[in-house]
DNA sequence: TACTATTTCAAACGGCAGTTTGAAATAGGA
DNA sequence: TCCTATTTCAAACTGCCGTTTGAAATAGTA
């Protein structure tokens, strides 16, 4: 059975996390959080010890579900060709574009934190970025198999790069002077030739 | 001669600058920016009609500043190959890794509106970005000749994102688990990367 | 110098922020 | 059922925020 004092708890990470991604931290009040999770102001200091509390656990959530999400499909590569697993690899960093879903909210989160970061993420960064740097890692290593430690690191951060940029400034892209409309089928064909240009980029085949 | 109120309203502008690119809009106070000006508290509604005005003119500022700097170059493009002109934009684009000066702060203020962008930016964005887009375009035409219009513009911004990330992520990107130290040397090591990677990709020779 | 417009200043105002308080309500075990 | 620990609640507290005020200082002009 679900404790009563759960349900208050999962009502004010739910609405906490929405906020937060939307507003950011600075942008989101308690107020705010509770009116929409229903629940009393007191509430986020009984359960998180504060406003600080309540926004750790919202980013130590956030990055269990990414790196999850990452992590789960890391296994597929090694039975696919590198072309097609960095493929894939790029539609899934594209799906913040498709999909306004629980993804899409982390990733916005973590967003927030790169302009200015935290010590929570931080930390958090330090500790547990590990494994999904090494699944890029991983990938580019396939083009690149004689290149040193560090050449890998950066072309795993350059590959990521190519992605985030278009989910990031995705609001931006859409009105003038680009343009940009990124529609479902658009995306896919984003995805394609990202995909392309990289693996030529590093020395494979399109 | 420079009146009294001009000093002012540039020791407002320098203070602010820099206190909006480090933290934020919301995160830094009108009494931080007087105390660092050294002026009033009251000045700030008295030369800039508020917070929302002086913010307004400090993007203003950064915009200019920004759009100059990377088209002063743009003549110069023309009389290189198309490989030595993207390996140039791509040096100019990492130059806020290199120095913490103006620009860099200029380029900190809009990392800043990128995860929620206000409608001053919005506005300045679609009356102003055109040209600077166009620079990159017109870069990337040179390997793409036959692109149609919508491609050349995603390998503009996809040129962009390989250089923003390293831009915008340089603080994580310095500690763990990544630890990708930029200093001097390995700034021009990493252009010149990415420049290689980018003009194999867009079909050019390295 | 005398007058006027501009600019500076200290102080206070109203509002919203996060947090605390102590009582009321509720749940679970003896 | 009674007792205790947990959880909810409305209200108040403290502090910082952006802005306003009206007087004092200053600069420019005749």
């Amino acid at each position: 059975m679900t404790r009563p004092s759960e349900v208050t708890r999962e009502r004010i990470m739910k609405a906490a996390e929405r906020l937060f991604a939307e507003r950011g931290y600075d942008g989101t009040s308690i107020r705010a959080i509770v009116a929409r999770a229903h629940v009393n102001q007191a509430a986020i200091n009984y359960h998180f010890e504060g406003k600080d509390g309540l926004y750790r656990e919202v980013l130590r959530a956030a990055f269990r579900g990414l790196t999850e999400d990452q992590l789960a499909h890391a296994g597929e590569a090694g039975a696919m060709s590198r072309e097609e697993a960095l493929a894939a690899f790029v539609r899934r960093q594209l799906r913040p574009l498709l999909a306004r879903d629980e993804v899409s909210r982390h990733i916005r989160i973590f967003n927030w934190e790169t302009v200015r970061p935290t010590p929570v993420f931080r930390k958090l960064l330090s500790e547990e970025a590990a494994p999904f740097m090494g699944v890029a890692t991983d990938l580019v290593r396939r083009f690149l198999p004689d290149a040193d430690y560090r050449t890998l690191v950066v072309a795993a951060i350059w590959l990521l790069g190519q992605c985030s940029i278009f989910v990031r400034n995705r609001e931006q892209l859409a009105g003038p002077p680009v343009e940009l409309a990124l529609e479902e089928t658009a995306i896919g064909w984003l995805a394609e030739t990202i995909s392309r240009w990289t693996i030529v980029g590093l020395g494979g085949t399109a």
